[in-house]
DNA sequence: AATGAATGAGCCTTCATTCAT
DNA sequence: GATGAATGAAGGCTCATTCAT
């Protein structure tokens, strides 16, 4: 009995797997459940007997990959909650992008793949396991740019580090993938790993958010504009 | 004779419209050939006698309209190559995001589908197209940098300001298609305009460009340490 | 042009004829696409070109034969309206089991095995085109019973008499199609003609109506019940 | 081992039970083997396992279902043999509409479905379970028809007969399984119950069946007339 | 004896492209 | 030149049955 509940399980297991993999490759459309099926050495019929359908199947990849990513990199980056909020930020900025720079996990291939080309399966998924990291990110720059700063001064600020933590690997993981099928001019190269990375986009993000910070500061003393709005 | 050549190059010029609007909003392999061609009022086999195939028309529509939007917003945003260093930067932000947040012009919303789900198609033509704007971006950071700027520091920058162009401008568009399907939340809303969003990006890069020549001055006393490690 | 409009219209009228015959034979589900395309000589891509679905040729197979039925044989029975009430009974009779019996017509079937198994396809189409002959029918039904018939009489009746007009010819469409494979019995087989058997359904219903007409009579005397409830 | 035959034994019945409800309801090809198990809470290889195959449990189904109704109602309808011919007529037409109106039973509604869309699998169980009651009312019609009757004019009575005890309840039982989807109109309700409905089954075809006679009688003194025509 | 995982044939539909005017 | 009918290769999914415990 036992065995056959293994045999099972690893059937779909390998299903899974080949399915984080290319649907991370190649998006839900471009996917076919006979490829996964192929790679997984199981029947065409496979996928439908062990989740449903292909969309099901989509669902659980993104969020069993995406599980996976945050368990290996916790997002506070392991920094204590009582450490300096600059710590904090250069924990939060360095969690986010490795699971970014990770190749071995696919979630973020395909979230990328579904925020270009949506087929809304996600929506509710992603919701809920991003949507408490968001928050938690907007509080900690509100502590930095401090008390006055407005909804759309912590979004502004909170857009900018992001985009920063995705846009340098984004182009990464596209030259991995790629096989390097043109190799990157000397300029283009960013041969630094992802604690350079990190750190590069820390400092910066840091000088960006003292700057802002300060210009919140002086606003306080003119109280002209309503802030809150 | 003259008036059925131009309906020919009438019918040609709709089905090119048609093209940039659909491979924006769905990407090349979800479009299909027939959606073009009936949007276009046009005979189902329009896209192969005028075009070739759905491929060459793909390439045809992003290049058409990229070139739309680099006439519509000069790169340099308008301010003279004397112009200080600062002054042009914020130029070259604004153009940038201008062309982002253009809803008419659907040249980036195809590269951006095209990033996360490439067909291979348009790798030859935004190398022409977008390559020189990109080195004459280099050279501006460069110039910002200070000379003693390796090429990496650049790249590390140009990395940072590029992605806050694209990342808060993206979640715009989305939300403009989907047609507010949720509301956005309070904290998330990002009301301002392009205007301000650019004015954000630059002073929060110059920020961050202005501490990261302050680290490299200091460096110039010790000539051969590791930069970046 | 014209040549070209013929051969379309020529491909989609062999697609219908086909249709009928094959789902009269077998009902919506047994019916596969690819017979019928491949009985059309069509390709089968071409049901959903012409029809574009299954479901929809379904309703136009149906429409269209039953359309060609009641053609064929017009629901009086080629009886002028001013004949005696009698006469036009037995030519409703005579077209009802005309349509039923005319194995070239395929309607019949078609909504007999609707009827057994629901596809929930036909009900519109056929609300549309048999309510109207079975008002008409009740109607005629009113005038032989007199004045004083309930509508519940004028129902039952009307059940007896259409299900005799069914009920023989049902089993000889069976015999027929089935190529006698078992040969009938000297007491099942109704050798007759849909003459005869019309003219028997006739008689014998004539007779029943009678009787109950006589009933209805009798009762005017004793107005107890509420017959119009 | 005698609870692991019993429980061996029930899963078998419950699988009966659940395959004639459902059968009933959806007919043969419509009805699948996974959905049958799943009602019987039953593994999705125990139809193959306790009864061979789809087919087989489908004959297996009507039999059982038709034995049952046969045994509810049987089919003298409680009438002596020694009472009068109309007496036992009326009997046997009560005990055929009971049958078929009883939503209990699914016999009827099996064999309905049977004989719209053949699989031909039920043949020689109908042969074998149906055939000798439609000797005894073909014997029964002989005897109110008179000894000139010709085989043909009894098997004309007997359809017409027949007709009328299915024609009226088919539609009753579509009306209650499709919940009453559309209400009634007022000139189509038959509220009438079973007893109603076989009262005038009777009486209608007991005045057809008199007037039929008459005309045979009529006919015993001009030998060799062609009756029907 | 009984289970449920696995199978593979088959179905309807879609779609870029080709063909015959 | 321009049309639209026609094509055929997939694609996702269903389902009765078989297989390996």
């Amino acid at each position: 009995m036992n065995r056959v509940e293994d045999r099972a399980t690893r059937t779909k297991r390998v299903l899974l797997e080949q399915a984080c993999r290319i649907f991370a490759e190649k998006g839900f459309h471009e996917t076919t459940v006979a490829e996964i099926c192929s790679e997984a050495e199981a029947n065409i019929a496979a996928v439908n007997y062990h989740f449903g359908s292909k969309k099901a199947l989509y669902v659980e990849a993104w969020r069993s990959s995406m599980e996976q990513s945050l368990a290996k990199y916790p997002p506070d980056g392991g920094i204590s909650p009582g450490a300096p909020p600059e710590q904090r930020l250069r924990g939060r900025i360095t969690s986010l992008m490795q699971r970014v720079a990770d190749m071995e996990t696919h979630a973020f291939d395909i979230v990328h793949k579904e925020m270009a080309s949506p087929t809304g399966l996600l929506t509710n998924v992603m919701q809920e396991l991003l949507e408490p990291l968001r928050i938690e990110f907007r509080v900690l720059i509100a502590e930095l740019l401090g008390k006055k700063a407005t909804a759309q001064e912590i979004e502004l600020c909170h857009m900018s580090i992001r985009s920063q933590c995705f846009g340098p690997l984004l182009r990464e993981r596209r030259r991995k993938k790629a096989g390097h099928l043109r190799p990157a001019r000397k300029c283009e190269r960013l041969a630094a790993g992802v604690d350079v990375l990190a750190e590069h986009v820390t400092c910066f993000s840091l000088a960006g958010i003292g700057e802002m910070a300060r210009t919140i500061a002086k606003r306080k003393r003119q109280p002209i504009g309503r802030p809150g709005k």
